[in-house]
DNA sequence: GATATAATTTAGTCATGCCTAAATTAATTT
DNA sequence: AAATTAATTTAGGCATGACTAAATTATATC
């Protein structure tokens, strides 16, 4: 008989988990200011919390030190993020949700679906591997394929790529970039790089369309190619 | 400017509309105690809601007296009831969830849903007017279709009828009547009644099934017709 | 009409999860 | 090394929503 330890965590918990791993993944090295910052919290509310999450042997953080995961923190944050970028994709492509609006439905969803309705979406989905956004959904045993993309700010002139992923942080942005077509999977070509670290002037789809570098920031490609 | 009153409510808060409104469809005179107990809570915790919820202008209820809900009590009960049973007949058609489950997981949801994705889903629905138990389901506008059933129980020997709702409260008897493939919509005629108050013998698409008079309790039908 | 029983309400407690303000510790500056 | 600044933690408070125990009101019985 393997007890299953039927961890019942609170959803602020769950977003803490969630908040630590992006954070971590992201390259950061995560701390309380930090976590209160991603979860608009204030410092003193994050250790508060971090003390409980520290008492479930989820988080572990020595006195004024950097925070990181247990194995068992890191796999409920992971089921969280598969919640999210799997209901992310079913809004988006089953529902037909505009994709400036996948992640605020999600983050409501992803603390109250069932694993049952999770393994049914996943399913009609065909078992995908990325969100609407071009992030990568792990799999059901947390495993997370890796994507080494590459910023679009690196491009040159000349150079052909394929969109891979955009942050999906701020929805005002999403939706311009979705006017622009600018979905992962959409191919693009860069036809000039404005000098002293200026705009984007780019093919897509046949459409020339100038982009600035706070926007290009947001933008990770792959597939880069130079111009024939 | 047309000033929409933007109530924010908790889901404990919602909860309790809910239960109200459905304790006084049955017909029961909505009292602490009843309330307390479809809501599983102890009757000084529903006490201590209900002030709440007197104070917001959304139920009455004098002192010891019977409890009702006001018209914008009662909007935001169907609003709850409309969201759940949407959900629960596109958890059953579009994802295939067994109907015995479709309840619960509908409860947790009905609470994040955004009223965007629940008109997606309404219209890709084709705007049903029942719940896949046959509950109907409020209008936008909190208009419900009435309906006038006639319980199982007081079939006779030789009528035949189709199954038009069932109760969808015990899991356990969703699932037996699912293997009987009593869902609403079927069609059914009575071998016979046992005398004594005793059980029902139906034929049910050409199977032969003896439905205790417990269970014949919860099942209501339409278009009764005697033998020809 | 007095009394016993049932239902309801009040009062006080507890756990969550947030907050602010003050104290403490760490990191920087001079 | 001392002092300033920044980050973190502690302490205490507030709102929600549940609980138990005790008080109150309503109803039924004799």
């Amino acid at each position: 008989m393997h007890c299953e330890t039927q961890k019942m965590l609170t959803h602020a918990a769950e977003d803490y988990l969630k908040s630590i791993y992006k954070l971590q993944e992201k390259g950061s090295k995560v701390s309380t200011g930090l976590l209160a910052e991603a979860l608009n919290v204030k410092p003193a509310s994050a250790t508060g919390m971090l003390k409980k999450l520290k008492e479930m042997k989820l988080v572990c953080q020595e006195r004024y030190q950097e925070i990181t995961l247990t194995d068992a923190g890191k796999a409920i944050a992971l089921e969280i993020i598969r919640h999210h970028r799997l209901l992310e994709l079913y809004l988006f492509k089953a529902l037909g949700v505009p994709w400036e609006s996948v992640h605020d439905e999600a983050e409501k969803l992803e603390h109250v679906i069932s694993e049952d309705v999770e393994e049914r979406i996943d399913a009609i989905l065909g078992h995908p591997t990325a969100d609407p956004h071009g992030s990568p959904i792990p799999d059901k045993n947390g495993v997370v394929t890796p994507t080494a993309y590459t910023s679009m700010t690196t491009l040159r002139k000349g150079q052909s790529c394929v969109v891979a992923e955009v942050s999906d942080t701020d929805s005002a942005l999403l939706q311009y970039l979705g006017e622009l077509n600018l979905y992962p999977g959409t191919g693009f070509r860069v036809l000039d790089v404005a000098p002293f670290e200026g705009p984007f002037t780019i093919d897509i789809t046949g459409h020339s369309v100038v982009i600035g570098r706070e926007v290009a920031k947001h933008i990770f490609v792959t597939d880069v190619q130079e111009a024939e």
